[in-house]
DNA sequence: ACTGTTCTTGACACTTCATTCTTGAATTCC
DNA sequence: GGAATTCAAGAATGAAGTGTCAAGAACAGT
């Protein structure tokens, strides 16, 4: 009961989600998220709490469609070596032009609040914990059909990869030179042997 | 001519370099830089006028210091790849205990400011390409000499190394552990061939 | 229509921050 | 010693930005 909400909450967040990703968290004020979402600051605090609620909640979001969309990649059944290369690829292709400026939310939060904010750094390590795990599971799987060879302990190479994947994140805001990129790429498929 | 300085340029300079290397440039006010340092905010507009020039003149002090001393490790004369191989584990090292949590200065501007901040986008990539042409000159000696085999294009390679180490500043913000770290830097040195 | 509840809107207090200005002090050159 | 110059220190200014509040509006159930 009560008067009813004017707007969507999840279209808020996603508009949250989307500043938060391209300017940082302290660089964007409520009151920018309030203008680009069309609702009053008010409405943001009595929905979601102060701010930093806020972010978590835009962080959550992202963990929840765009970080689990380049887990299901990789955890595609199929050709596990097949799933990985795809993921690469998707990678690579954030890494260039406008989608490089943005990055990915998660290591831009890791860098910019991390150090100083148990929550966010928890819940970022949760994620690429959960990516380490996929890209585990598919080169043991790959391992197993003989598309890796097994030399290498899955794990450590997937480790590997987690650290590409935020390498590239940071590539690509400096200089998404697509040859950089592409050649950075490569190299992710050639080591997986 | 006129009154001296009542303190040494440099000295503030480094703390100045401190101070955004443990909490990022919007963290960071201008009083913040003026108490650490000892002296009033008035000097340091100044000596160095705004808090953006202060941010680059820090910026330029950690490229000659911090970032030089690492691309001198692998320029070193001696065994090429024995120096790359040093410059893994110095990256390495830095990427646990309280120095993971500053990371590298110029891949935490590179994600806070380089796609909204063009000078530093150019300052932070000039870096880098440093990195990678001493990698890759390093390789090239290293191939020559059969320390490291020829089937890779050394240019590659050194791609390839520039973004394991910015990946490696990412992953020490998140999760400092010895055991992730040791493994990410094992997989450097195996990956070399 | 009445009540209780929840939302919206705009205004308001409070804080922090970057930058400038004013005043006075220290130093060099003449 | 005096003039010119540069520095130091703190107050002052103006612009954001965060969070709260009061008053009214919209709805559900009775």
């Amino acid at each position: 009961m009560g008067r009813p909400r004017e707007f969507d909450s999840e279209q808020v967040l996603d508009e949250t989600m989307r500043l938060f990703w391209a300017k940082g968290y302290r660089a964007t004020s409520v009151a920018d998220v309030a203008r680009c979402a069309g609702i009053g600051r008010a409405s943001l605090y009595n929905t979601f709490g102060d701010k930093h609620e806020l972010f978590l909640a835009a962080v959550e979001r992202y963990q929840r469609t765009v970080h689990m969309d380049l887990v299901e990649i990789i955890t595609d059944s199929g050709s596990p070596r097949a799933a990985i290369e795809r993921a690469i690829e998707k990678v690579a292709e954030d890494a260039l032009g406008e989608s490089a400026k943005r990055g990915c939310l998660l290591t831009n939060s890791a860098l910019e609040l991390a150090p100083h904010d148990e929550k966010v750094r928890e819940r970022v390590f949760e994620s690429f914990d959960r990516l380490e795990r996929a890209f585990e599971g598919a080169i043991v799987r790959a391992q197993q059909e003989g598309e890796i060879p097994t030399h290498r302990e899955a794990r450590k190479m997937a480790r590997f990869l987690v650290t590409m994947v935020q390498g590239l994140g940071v590539v690509g805001k400096t200089n998404p030179d697509p040859q950089r990129v592409s050649d950075i790429g490569e190299m992710m498929v050639a080591l997986l042997g």
